[in-house]
DNA sequence: GCGACAG
DNA sequence: ATCTTGTCGC
């Protein structure tokens, strides 16, 4: 995995109109078809925010496929961008990427938040994915844009997320008498791949384990 | 002008 | 994301 990492002092968009800019020069590198391997080393990357320090901590985690841990790296960040619906990647990005870059190679990466699922087609699933030209697949909580209607009870259970007459993502529910999530393509898998691999790694959670275990590591770090 | 709005 | 009490469920 190579790294184009924004560290501390490279290049970053300092206001939404250059973040715009840099999401309609990179959003044509996005790849929609399966380019990727049976995932052996399956990631998963979360952020969290310490208002008081003005600092974003991000954990990242390699699993097997049976979901044992393999590796995890935790680093944090100055924040240099403000939560702007549409442009999370430059707030999260630059601390997820630095905990992404201690770990080895991966196959496979789950990204909490949108891929295609976004106004540009470029949210921080995609992002991370052409900068690490990595396949990655976006699983958030909530929606950002889309109209959808709700899918079926029963976990597998999915419905279009449709912006006009564009299939963005999935609504799927992956878990009995929850709220579904948000699937999207990231990078270099088709939504239907990204469908069944979220399904297979949430494996009767909300979320997919590499997520979860992401989500924990942070919270037990700084956020 | 008024809502909606990933994390 | 974070702020926050009780509350329901396994």
């Amino acid at each position: 995995m190579t790294l184009a990492c924004p560290g501390q002092s490279q290049p970053w968009p300092e206001d939404v109109a250059a973040a715009r800019r840099l999401q309609e020069a990179l959003r044509a590198r996005v790849v929609c078809v399966d380019r990727l391997v049976s995932p052996m080393r399956i990631g998963g990357v979360d952020i969290h925010y310490d208002r008081r320090r003005r600092r974003v901590f991000a954990a990242a985690v390699r699993l097997d496929p049976t979901g044992e841990l393999q590796a995890s790296a935790l680093a944090s960040a100055p924040l240099r961008f403000p939560y702007v619906p549409g442009y999370l990647a430059f707030r999260e990005a630059p601390a997820a990427l630095e905990a992404l870059a201690v770990l080895e190679s991966l196959d496979l990466l789950f990204v909490d938040g949108h891929g295609r699922a976004h106004p540009r087609r470029f949210g921080i699933a995609c992002h991370l994915g052409v900068l690490l030209d990595l396949p990655t697949i976006g699983v958030a909580k909530s929606r950002l844009i889309g109209r959808f209607t709700e899918p079926g009870p029963e976990p597998g259970a999915w419905s279009p997320l449709l912006d006009g007459d564009e299939v963005i993502g999935a609504v799927v529910r992956t878990r009995a008498r929850t709220r579904p999530v948000f699937v999207s393509i990231g990078h270099r898998v088709s939504l239907a791949t990204a469908i069944r691999l979220t399904l297979a790694f949430a494996r009767g959670f909300r979320l997919p384990e590499p997520t979860r275990l992401a989500d924990r590591l942070s919270r037990a770090h700084g956020g």
